[in-house]
DNA sequence: GTATAGTGGGACATAATATGTCACACCGGG
DNA sequence: CCCGGTGTGACATATTATGTCCCACTATAC
């Protein structure tokens, strides 16, 4: 897209939707004339109130014109209908791309920024800003947030900023230790997101590798207990998608398991359960925290994940979680859109 | 200009304002910075509260950080600000010259269209409509206008449409007959004008070449001296400029008078006063109507010309024309500004 | 040390604007 | 003749922008 635009969208983010809601209503009197304000709205899915408004502007811009029969396009509207035709297509394609996710996903809510991050480092920063922007869209005072790991989610840790709509939102690590890193652990994460965004957390200290009993008993440890039922009484989710394999290597899974992962053609990951091609569970981490089972209780949850490469496993994972919101970047929006 | 930029404004007027604040005030801080709201806000002379919205936006944008210490641009912002500064000088090209005719001219708002009626005869169309603009802002319901001759207020007749606004207003000619085709007549014009703004209109039928004794016979009928008065307490005059040469010739002047104009260096005339280049009178044709002197107590003056070859009439006029709006176009503010 | 003048940020009432929801007058075709 | 479409006006209400305070904080001058 040229710098142009860009800047455009930065001063004035708005801008394309009013452009593009006017555009649309230019193309459909086109197509439609004459046409009336009624049928209009219902053909365009808007109050009829707010298409008056527009119409009322277009007119004063002599760009249509309304008699007793109905609105038809001027034509200096004609003229300006053609040169905003092919400039829309693009100025608006990250549009088109959420739109299409939305559609072929089946989910309320995608979220696309420009750039592809498996290419430009910048853009997973970009993601997190989206994700944070999202967050803030969503949460109310008080809520409790469960944060999972991964290096998106260190970004979108990194991109938050305080915030009155954060006041008393409590975060939280999503699930116990999956072997990651420590810098790209729930824990390291969650703190940081928290100290940004000026909130309180809680840890969760629970080592990688223990017995059953051990594990058992670590659970009923009182400090543990309640960290978890804070996590259970979550009112938000963030976590990552990841690929499969990259994922299962980085953690250092044990062989064994690496070879059930392989074998049953896990291809997405997500806070500790790896999927095949069909959103079909096949293997998970055992630890405590969020359980696959509770997230059609959670109010909110937002997936991020981007780059071409990781959309395979965003459509995998994405099968069975119709009502995540997804951030994701232009690279993997049209990877999928064009598979 | 080129045509998308065009489109964008015909479908966001406002557009551009926006654009301009938020780029004055990413420019200003660029400059000043470390810098604080309030010192920004005089400095801009605009209100704390909006700068404050505005910053509070541009820093969502990530375009300018905040401390302590005041405000200053991040890198995105510094980069943005470079993109833009080509950009804005052409866009904001009309605005740049309306400024600059308001302060050459000491009037109070300038209103700049476009391209160069010389050249393409649709800019007078656009005149026009920026001028009916105008006339809707400023008047009330039962508000009396005159209206003068010429061709370009023909073209102001020609784009006026139907208001509320406009409810009750009245329309009657500026002055009597100057010798004009009856199409470019005041009394066409208005006739005209109120039809298309479904408003209601009063006509001045005075011959052109009357006797003294004739004329002052005529005055006092009461037909006539009815629609004088109304003339006399208009609350807006809406009126043409013209080249003082062209305009005799098309008046078929008779030669003494002619003479007379040229000697005496006529350049400028409007409803029928010739001024030199300083703003004097130098001559007038003898009609009834609106005079020279009524002008001052008139709320609303309304100037329109434009074409670069009426630069020096526009000038002469505006000189004695210290509270009057002008409309106009690029070709003669360039010409204007650039002299 | 302190006084001071600057900083950003919060809070709240009010003005301005957008929107939802009616009713009305009109016209053309069954 | 009436019915379903048209645009337009009117008004209450939701939403947003703005004006006007205040406060806590921190550099800096003294």
């Amino acid at each position: 897209m040229e710098p142009l635009v860009e800047a455009l969208k930065k001063l004035s983010p708005d801008l394309l939707d009013v452009m593009q809601k006017r555009y649309e209503i230019l193309h459909s009197i086109s197509l439609m004339a004459p046409i009336g304000r009624r049928a209009l709205a219902a053909s365009l899915g808007m109050s009829e109130r707010v298409l008056r408004s527009e119409t009322e502007f277009l007119k004063g811009q002599n760009l249509l014109s309304a008699d007793v029969s109905g609105m038809r396009l001027t034509e200096e509207g004609h003229e300006l209908l053609h040169t905003l035709h092919d400039w829309m297509r693009e100025a608006l394609g990250l549009k088109e791309l959420e739109a299409a996710l939305q559609r072929k996903l089946g989910i309320p809510r995608a979220i696309v920024v420009a750039g592809d991050s498996d290419r430009s480092p910048w853009v997973k920063k970009e993601m997190g800003r989206a994700c944070v922007a999202c967050m803030k869209e969503l949460l109310e005072p008080g809520d409790i947030v469960a944060v999972a790991g991964g290096t998106t989610m260190a970004a979108v840790a990194e991109m938050m900023t305080p915030d009155a709509k954060l006041r008393d939102v409590l975060f939280v690590p999503a699930r116990g230790g999956l072997g990651e890193d420590v810098e790209n652990q729930a824990n390291t994460i969650c703190a940081k997101m928290a100290e940004k965004a000026m909130g309180r957390y809680r840890l969760l200290h629970v080592p990688d590798q223990l017995s059953d009993e051990a594990h058992a008993s670590l659970v009923e440890e009182p400090a543990v207990k309640e960290v978890l039922e804070l996590i259970q009484s979550c009112r938000m989710v963030v976590h990552g998608i990841g690929d499969a394999v990259t994922m299962a290597k980085r953690r250092k899974t044990p062989p064994a398991e690496m070879g059930n992962i392989i074998a049953r053609h896990a291809v997405a990951e997500a806070f500790g359960y790896y999927f095949n091609e069909y959103g079909d569970v096949v293997h998970k981490v055992k630890t405590v925290g969020i359980q696959l089972e509770h997230l059609p209780h959670v109010e909110h949850v937002i997936a991020v994940a981007g780059g071409a490469s990781k959309a395979k496993a965003i459509r995998a994972y994405m099968k069975r979680a119709p009502h995540s919101l997804l951030v994701t970047d232009e690279g993997a929006a049209k990877a999928f859109v064009g598979e």
